[in-house]
This record gives C-alpha cells, sequence and structure tokens, in this order.
DNA sequence: GCACTAAGTGTAGTATTTACACTAAGCCGA
DNA sequence: TCGGCTTAGTGTAAATACTACACTTAGTGC
C-alpha cells in the first residue's frame, strides 16, 4: 500500500517561495490560494514536497512553475524552517525560497493572471497559511540586506529602466527615501549602467532615459576582487 | 521490522557543522574522523541525521555536543544541500550550521581534546568526505560576509582580548591586511568596546590593554536602527 | 503658448578613509 | 642594571566620499 518504509522516522521535505515583484508603486508578493485543508482556502506561498529525483532548487523552480505559473526568475536559497508544529498534520521541514521577478514581463503577468494567483503589498498581506508570514518576513530582511552588496535589484526591473524607477527601487526595498542628485551620482559612478538611446514611453510628462545593467562588466570586476556597495 | 512508511518516498534529513575556531594564528575548523562507512575513516563535519522530535537548531546543537564535546557555542544556519548524489548510499539532504567556539575557552579545547576532533587551518584541511569541501567554502564566504556588519568575531575571542587579536581576527577572516591604527581609530569610534583594567599576561614585551564588547549598548542600538560596519 | 509634470543637473561643506613612522613599556638575559 | 628585543600605542595631512540643497529643461496635453 505505502511502498516506502524507513528504518528510522522522516520529516516530510518541502519547498516554499517567497516570490517578489515591483509594481508602478509598491514591493509585492506572490500568493496562492490553498484549494485543500489544512488552511483550505487561505493565502498561502506557492510550495511544495519535494521528489527523491530533484533537488531543492529544482523543486522550488518546479513548484513555482506548476503552482504559480513563474519561470525564469532570480532564485535564491533563503534559509530552512523546522518548527515541530509548522504543519498541523505531520512534521514538515520546509526549506524557503526567495525569487525576483520582473512584473514588466508581459509573459509573468500573463502566467499569473491565468492561475489565479495574488499579488500582495508587502504591508498589505492577508492572513498566511502555515508560518508563512514569518517567511515573507525573513525573505524581506534578506533582500534589504543583500540588494546594497549585490545587483539583484536589477531581477526585478525591466531590462532597460530609468534612474528614477532604480532609485524607487531601493527606496521601497530599504524603506528610506534618497536624495535623487545623489544617488544619480553614486549609481553612475559605478560606470555598470549603460545608457541607451531609448526613453520612456507613455507618460504624459519628459520621457526619462533608459540604461541597461552591464552585468558582463560586473562579473568581470567581481572575479577580480569587486565588492558592489549602494 | 521498518516500522516507518509513507505514502511517497523520503529523503533523509542531515545537519552538519562548521566549527570555527581561532588559535594563536589561524583561523581553524574542527573536524572528526569518520568511524563508519561510507568514508570511513576520513576526516568529515560533525553532524548527523535529524530527529523527529527536534528541531534543525537542536539537532545541530546535540550532534555538536555528541560528535565533538562542543556546546555554548555561536551557532547559525548556513545553507541547505541537495545534490541527488551527495551522499553514496541514498538520498540525503542536509541542513549546513556554522558555529563560532572560543578555542581559548579551556572547557572547549578539553572537550575536544578527548573526543579526539581535530581542528585544522583553513587552508590546510584534508579530503573531505561527501561535500563536506564545499560546505566548509560557503560556511568561510558567508563568514568572511557577515563579520563586517554583525558582532559575531566576538565569538571566537576570549571575553576580554586585546585589539592585535582583534585585528588579528579580522585580518585572518577577511583575508586582508589592515592598518594599525586606522583599524583601532574605527574600531574604538563604535564606541562598543570597553576598555577593563586587565592587561595581557604571559608575554615577554609590553603587555596590551584588555577590552570586552559592550553587548548591552550594541543590542539597544541595534533595537534603534543602528547598522555595524567595520 | 501655457500649464503641468517629472527629468536632469552642480557645488560647497562635512565626514570618513587612507597612508604613514616613531616613542613607550615591559621582559629577559648578560 | 643596563642594553636589547618585541610589541603596544599614538597623530596628522591629504584624498575621497557623503550630504544637503533648488533651479532649469524637456515633453505632453489642453
Amino acid at each position: 500500500m505505502s511502498p516506502y518504509t524507513y528504518e528510522y522516522a522522516r520529516a516530510a521535505l518541502a519547498v516554499d517561495c517567497v516570490v517578489f515583484g515591483l509594481d508602478e508603486t509598491d514591493l509585492k508578493v506572490l500568493l496562492i490560494q490553498r484549494r485543500i485543508p489544512p488552511f483550505q482556502h487561505a493565502w498561502a506561498l506557492p510550495g511544495g514536497f519535494v521528489r527523491l529525483d530533484e533537488t531543492l532548487d529544482e523543486a522550488a523552480r518546479r513548484e513555482l512553475a506548476e503552482e504559480a505559473g513563474v519561470t525564469d526568475v532570480y532564485l535564491e536559497q533563503l534559509y530552512s524552517f523546522s518548527s515541530l508544529d509548522r504543519d498541523p498534520r505531520e512534521r514538515v521541514v520546509t526549506v524557503a525560497y526567495y525569487a525576483l521577478a520582473k512584473l514588466s514581463d508581459h509573459r509573468i503577468r500573463a502566467a499569473t493572471d491565468a492561475m489565479g494567483v495574488g499579488w500582495f503589498g508587502l504591508d498589505d498581506l492577508p492572513k498566511l497559511a502555515f508560518d508563512h508570514a514569518h517567511i515573507v518576513a525573513t525573505a524581506h530582511d534578506r533582500l534589504r540586506g543583500k540588494v546594497r552588496y549585490a545587483p539583484i535589484g536589477f531581477e526585478l526591473l525591466p531590462p532597460r529602466f530609468s534612474l528614477t524607477q532604480l532609485q524607487r527601487l531601493y527606496e521601497l526595498v530599504l524603506g528610506t527615501d534618497l536624495d535623487k542628485r545623489n544617488f544619480r551620482k553614486k549609481i553612475l559612478s559605478l560606470d555598470l549602467l549603460v545608457e541607451t538611446d531609448e526613453v520612456e514611453t507613455g507618460v504624459r510628462h519628459r520621457a526619462a532615459r533608459l540604461y541597461r545593467f552591464d552585468r558582463r562588466k560586473y562579473e568581470r570586476l567581481a572575479k577580480q576582487g569587486f565588492e558592489l556597495s549602494i
């Protein structure tokens, strides 16, 4: 009947993903509505049990695609959560991941719309299943801590972005206001942004110049010991 | 016979610990010699399987005590490793931790001596079992990244230490030389070290003043948003 | 062409970081 | 006790980075 037997009791192993997305005005988190107990109908992080033939990273990507329609995102392991009572059914240890999705990418928007998932502002989350609120808070902490020392913010923006968009990103993630001139000076002095010949469209004021992040150059410098700091 | 049966296959879940210790001259890692296959007689990280009635943190502390005699150390979760073939026996996912031990504490020294564990310089590691070399490298990266932004270096030093000891710690962890006067200026300007009325003993030159870290004050400031940077 | 909106730009003052070398203190052995 | 050895402990000047701050420019829409 249940063909898998072991000499010692084993916890179930799961992954859960906190997907961040950047709106025009907000940093958002992707949530799905549970269809089955426990916490039926409650909002929760996309995730599920790890199979024996996949790594944790693979499980996280699979669950993201299956449950939320999210593919091709920046994904990084966050932390493993193991409270004895975090799942009322049985002992489940979950390895949490966080992902950064380009909400500007229509494929992401379309796929998540089709799956009926919700994007919630970080300060506007519904009650979450399990310990998922705690996981989201941990992910936000990690994002805040990492965004200044690694070029991960760009994963939330379209490939070409204005400096104002970039500044707003940092302001939202860090939770502080930044001075426009000082921010531009600093970010441009890194010499990692390339001015494109494109400008913003669809705005009813002066259009902003668009830049792209020179990842090649960053990788080269990083290999030589360069440490980003914003 | 094997009383634990499940509907789906489950990976075994383990913890492994990278314990760092600071010597007079070196940053060391604690290793144990395996008594059973696989990798019998090879050096490995202390660790073992997680029980159903304990969290990952608890499992890590239990294994540290059982296998290495190490207790009362700073312990923090590092990363979870899940390559399909990392254990030749079967699928094992391990949650790695790193710990910072005060090698100056005679209890640590005595207990690890009694257990026959080895302390190896980071640049002088033997061949390690499983993917443990990879785990050690990851732990060193994390320590290097964290030591400048969190007051964790003190966990490697005795409660009272000289500024030279502290500087050597940073130099060993970061892998760079630091200027003595600039280091002292910066570290003292944080106003988190308290000068004690004690000095170094047992040296055949001028004895250095000993300081202690004012953890209370740090916690207070941290709660108010202060961010350490060294 | 006027009103509106956000883009884009410079400077001066302050704080931080860097580079750098000698004197002071304590121990030891002759 | 004196001389030699070893590490502790200290200041300054130049360069760099950070901060605060306000107006002009470009484009859209009425």
